[in-house]
Parts: structure tokens; sequence; C-alpha cells
DNA sequence: CACGACTGTTATACGTTATCACGAAAGTAC
DNA sequence: GTACTTTCGTGATAACGTATAACAGTCGTG
């Protein structure tokens, strides 16, 4: 967060911008993506509708600016858990930090994770901040034990691929390890999506117990099979 | 699907909506949900857009009807799965049923489980159709022995949430039973939605692997940890 | 045949994004 | 202090969207 020396009208400049995109931010959670509209925001500040084209170059300009901020905020939340007692309390923490920050602005978490919209190009930056958020989990991850090792085939060939790519990258990190950061990246985000959208009420049952029970088994068995019975891929498959 | 006798005039009514439908899939298909327009398929019908009023009474109306009915393709596609096998193969079967059809049509997958849309009203008749497409999965699960039992007191109680759940519903599906059929979807789900709206690309894995991973670890622990170390659940959350 | 229901058309109101030309304000240079 | 330049905001405009209303044609039925 390094601050610049702004003259007064940069000042002023990312003044208004911010106001944009708090208002922005507000329509947004009331009304889905679908509700941002530059017209109304700058009604709302007291400015004309074309005027906010002086600070945001268009509508998706202001999502995907709006899609990158969240994207910081979320990594930030989740950076800042303290990493206190072992290492199985830490990754709970974690997840409960991902879950906290989802359901606390559950639209800027669609905003990440759901439905892309009409016009979605991911903003070529949002690799390396998707990366910062499950660095924690890798972290705490790789001084835990695996449970599960090479027996199965499909885990090797997976595990080859993700090493595979680490060597095409930037980054050094295990094949099984990005395997079972990305297991629990999508264990939560089924339950958090499902609940965010409403697909779990009326079921009468807390998401919350259901969350911390999965996390319980991304633990106990770190996100695979540690049984036999795996190797008969070929199921019967439909049309 | 009873087809009772229709007058001429309801033949070509049903032709002329199941037409526009067809046309509002393929816009969807191509644009999202933003880029289905009543006006716009009119011009492709060769009619003018208000000229579609007379079929839908809105927008909203038309996009829940093809909800309703991406559910019920949804529920028959994983109804056609032949029971073939063991119970395990069979479950196999039922998940590849259910990510071939979400990849076949991701859009309409979106449309059931994605981000709901700006006027969203959960179309009411929706919730015996979800739990059409949960009936085979659980079928399956309730002949298959569960690894995990209530030693933990975590389960227990979200067992006894579904349990109570379901002395209110009118099915008589056991907590515990659900609890699992509700772990296999929300787990599928994560896998799915990130695959559909391109969270995979450049991971350099295979998301078919990983789903069969995935599907593994579930047939061989039914979704819980079958280890200890869970009851520790107080652990550190952040602000 | 005649009536009535159904279908499609134009016109209209109102909303959105986005561009443009113009005028006003603020900052900078001399 | 005056003149210049950049920035900011407005209003007009084009194109497209939903949705309603009034009107005209078409079809099926009594």
């Amino acid at each position: 967060m390094d601050t610049p020396i702004l003259s007064r009208r940069d000042r002023y400049r990312t003044a208004t911008r911010e106001e944009a995109k708090g208002i922005a931010l507000r329509q947004l959670a009331e009304g889905g993506t679908g509700a941002l509209s530059l017209n109304a925001i700058g009604k709302e500040m007291g400015i004309t509708g074309p005027a906010l084209y002086r600070y945001f170059a268009s509508r998706d300009a202001l999502l995907t600016e709006l899609i990158i901020d969240a994207y910081g905020d979320f990594a930030a939340a989740v950076e800042t858990v303290v990493q206190a007692g072992d290492d199985a309390a830490y990754l709970r923490a974690l997840a409960a930090a991902i879950r906290a920050w989802a359901l606390a602005q559950p639209h800027r978490y669609l905003l990440l994770y759901g439905t892309p919209v009409p016009g979605y190009v991911a903003p070529e930056g949002t690799v390396p901040l998707a990366r910062r958020i499950l660095a924690p989990f890798l972290a705490a991850l790789a001084v835990l034990p695996s449970p599960a090792d090479a027996t199965d085939t499909q885990l090797a060939v997976l595990d080859a691929q993700f090493t595979a790519a680490a060597r095409n990258s930037d980054h050094q990190i295990p094949g099984a390890l990005m395997r079972r950061g990305v297991v629990w990246w999508t264990r939560m985000h089924g339950l958090l999506s499902l609940e965010i959208e409403g697909h779990f009420v009326g079921m009468g049952f807390d998401p919350a117990l259901l969350y911390d029970v999965e996390v319980a088994a991304l633990l106990a068995n770190g996100g695979t099979a540690d049984r036999a019975a795996v190797n008969e891929t070929d199921a019967v498959r439909p049309s």
C-alpha cells in the first residue's frame, strides 16, 4: 500500500473513484451484477451518468476493478489468520476465515467464483491473486503428513500432472501438495457457493456444521481415498 | 409426458413456445443470462419483440421456465443411468452422468446452480426436482456400507438435524444417509462449477481425473473422517 | 356466416450503455 | 495577475433492451 505524493486533483480523482466503487458494491449486494448501473451510481453521487466515464472506461472496467479489489481483500483476510496451535488448528482457522469472508460479503465471493458475467475476461492479473489465497493452505499442508500415498495409479498420474505444470511455471510446489490444496479449494467452494446461493435453505441442517465436518474430513484423510477399491476406473458410463 | 388432445391453435402455440425456448437456450449458451433478449429471439423467429409477450409473461418468466426445463432434463439424464455392476460402479456411473450433463451444457448447469440472476425467485416447484436428482444417489448409498460412524459428536448432531428435517417433510430418508448424499452433491458441485467457470484453465491438470479421484474418495470413506482428531472443534478463528 | 378468441403489428414510455461537443472549473506557467 | 492547459461535468444523441397499449388481421367455432 504505497501512497505516493498525490496532487490535489489526483486526490479528488481517487476519492470520487472510491466513492463510486463503494456505491457500486452496495448496488451489487442489493441486486447482483445486473443491478450495477453507472447511471444510477452517478445519480446517487449527484452527478450525471456520462460524467462517470471520466473515471471508468466502461461498466465492465468498473466490474473488473471490483473483482481485483475483491481478490486482494479476500487474500488479505486469509493472510491475517495467525498461526496458533498445531497445523490442524491453523488449517481449521484458515477454512473458517474463508467461510467468514464469503458469508460476510456473498456478492463479492460470487464476483470471484460465481457465474462469469456476460463480457467476462479473466483480468489477467488474477492468477497470482488466486495463488495468494491458496498459499497459506499449501504452507500448512506441506508440514502436515499426508495419509494417502501413491499406491493409487490415478492419484499418481494426477500428481505427476501437477508436478509437470509446476515445471512450466515460476513456482516450485510439489505435485501432491498442489493437488491437496486444490481438493481443499474445490470442497470448500462447493459448500460455500451452494450455501451462498441459497440452495441449502429449507433442508433443515446447519451449513456451518457441515462445513466443519468436511474440514475435519480433509484433515483426516487429506482429500484422498486411503483404501483400496479405487483402481476399477472403467465404470459404466451413460450415453 | 402425457400429451392431451391439442387443438390446432394449441399445437401452434406450443410449437412457437418451443422454438423460442430453443433460440433462448442458444443465446444463453453464447452470451450468458445477460444475452437473453426477447427482442432478439423475436427477430430471429421473424416476428417482432412484443409479439413474444403473448407467449411469455416476461423475460424472467421465460428464464424460470428454462430453469424448470433444465431441472427436468438433468434429472432425466441421471435417471437413465442403468444399474450395472456393484453399487460402487453404479455410483461412479451416476457421478459420471452428472459431470457429462454439466459439461455438455454448462450454461444450463449454471442456470440451476450458478449465481442467481437479478430477479431471482426460486421457482417453487424446484425442490422436488432437486430431490429427484439426488434420489438415485441416496438409493445407491443406502445399500452401501458407510465406513464412518457416529463416534464423532459433530457428525451425530448433523445427522440428527437431517433426521429432524425429514420428520417435518414428506420423505423418510435417514439423517445419516441424507447427509452422505449432500456431501456427494457439494463435492461434485465444487469441482464442476469451478471447471465450468474456467477456474482450472492453465493449472495443467486433467479435471476429469481429479473428478474420478474425488469420487473414489467419496466411495472409500463416504465423505467423513474415519480417524480421530476431529473433536477439537474450537480452532482459532480470525477476527 | 358471424362472433370471439388469438396473434402480430406499430407506437410509446422508460431504462440502460456509451460517445460526442460544449462550457465551466481548477491548476500551471509566465 | 493574466493567459494557457488540463480536467471535469453537462446535455444531446444513438442504439438497444423490457414492457404496455391500441389497433388490425387471422383463425376456429358455434
